[in-house]
DNA sequence: GGCTAAATCTCGTGC
DNA sequence: GCACGAGGTTTAGCC
């Protein structure tokens, strides 16, 4: 990648090399002093200040202020963009359609412009979050053990909140507490207090506890043995793929690998 | 605002410039190679590939790929960023609390480095929108007229949308226009089709038309006149201040001037 | 195209 | 500190 920085003397300089910035489709980003308009779903105006103005070759606008992780003002990519100049403002001018949205970059002073053209083709390998596994483990108790049962999501308990409150083919009731990563002791403890919670006000049930993970620590799986709960380790490439299977665009098997 | 920029020949240059800009609390923009470790609420990999990194003084980190508007990877302002060098990478860790979460960029070259102090007093005006302004008198409609009460929000006639479709405390249909700015004869032209198509289905009822509007054009005042409609003015400065007056940092009063 | 549902949603406020 | 609500939410799938 070849970086090229310029600090434009003036704004006519400037019109210049963002104007061959955009027709050879480089990602741009611009230092400068600006104020902007913005009229589509909402209206706003930014009265004057230093920005970051960053525009990708898709024609994505993004103005980020010195503070803060969200852009102040932006468009996204389907966007064509206008240039223009007068005696002393650089305009740049984004507009999208469906929704309507104008947004307007008015700049009093540009001190620096560098565009490059970024090759990137990376690989954005989405790991399943636990939310994600306890939704589908809830949908597929099966997949955990046969004749299992979902009475309850994130059933609530003096300690927290039970990961899926289930029933097995016995009638008893199974707490499970899912994690994405190697279950670790803490896991276990956790469990433990969910149960111990809730054999005070079920006294006559017989209560499992399941740890469902795809590895476990030796302490973890001591202090299982040590209650008596049980653990149940799952495939998260397999359940990925019965769950992204619809989704274009990611036709890999992804893996959990170890705790970062 | 003085743009520093480099081009470091080394990761060992880098890793001095990028030091010296987080310890100096600038805002700073690096081009580099780089692959992402991201572990947190979810988790993601990201393979080798070019990419824009901004670095924020609150440690916001962003880091965006050639495409989209939104970045692949990031962290919010709540960060703590640490700096570190091997044989053959750089690495920056953002790593925050609440929910913990890691952001870990490796470089195995970084192309151009800029930074900057930016000043940035500008005062943002955030207008509301039509929708925000429909929304707020749905649920305050006596802010409109004493007694009047919602019956329906965005009712759909054969012409179109109604706004607001209230009843009024003698038991009247009242068919709502709202304008953002200074209703003009279409807006007005836009109740007639809506009441027209109405009256159809409910022949029997009494149907007030009501445009609600900072602002009405002598033209559409005839309209309303010559219809037997009515006109309502809003303070839209008012509306704003009882819909923001919760949110602090916005601490001066907003008007929606004119269309822009 | 609109509607529905999820998100590392973000960004507030109120308890 | 955590729940709740709104946003120019965004983003994806489905009809």
């Amino acid at each position: 990648m070849k970086v090229v920085h310029y600090t434009p003397t003036d704004l006519k300089e400037a019109v210049e090399i963002i104007r061959d910035a955009l027709t050879s489709k480089k990602l741009m980003i611009i230092y400068g002093c600006c104020h902007i308009f913005y009229e589509g779903r909402g209206a706003s105006r930014l009265t004057s200040g230093d920005r970051v103005i960053i525009i990708k070759r898709d024609g994505s606008v993004l103005v980020h202020r010195p503070f803060g992780y969200s852009p102040v003002n932006w468009q996204p990519e389907t966007t064509d963009i206008s240039l223009n100049i007068t005696s002393n403002e650089l305009i740049i001018k984004a507009i999208r359609t469906t929704p309507r949205e104008i947004l307007e970059i008015r700049f009093s002073q540009i001190y620096s412009i560098t565009h490059a053209i970024l090759e990137d083709k990376g690989e954005f390998i989405e790991y399943l979050s636990e939310h994600e596994i306890r939704d589908y483990l809830s949908k597929n108790p099966s997949y955990i053990e046969e004749g299992l049962t979902t009475i309850d999501i994130e059933k609530h308990v003096e300690p927290g909140f039970i990961d899926l409150y289930c029933r097995d083919r016995n009638g008893n009731i199974v707490v499970i507490e899912i994690k994405r990563v190697t279950a670790s002791r803490d896991a276990v403890l956790q469990l433990k207090r969910y149960i111990d919670s809730l054999k005070k006000y079920l006294p006559q049930e017989r209560i499992r506890g399941l740890i469902v993970a795809p590895g476990i620590s030796k302490s973890a799986l001591e202090l299982i043995e040590r209650y008596k709960f049980e653990y149940k380790r799952i495939d998260i490439a397999q359940l990925y793929k019965s769950l992204r299977s619809k989704q274009r665009g990611r036709n890999l098997l992804y893996y959990i690998t170890k705790k970062g």
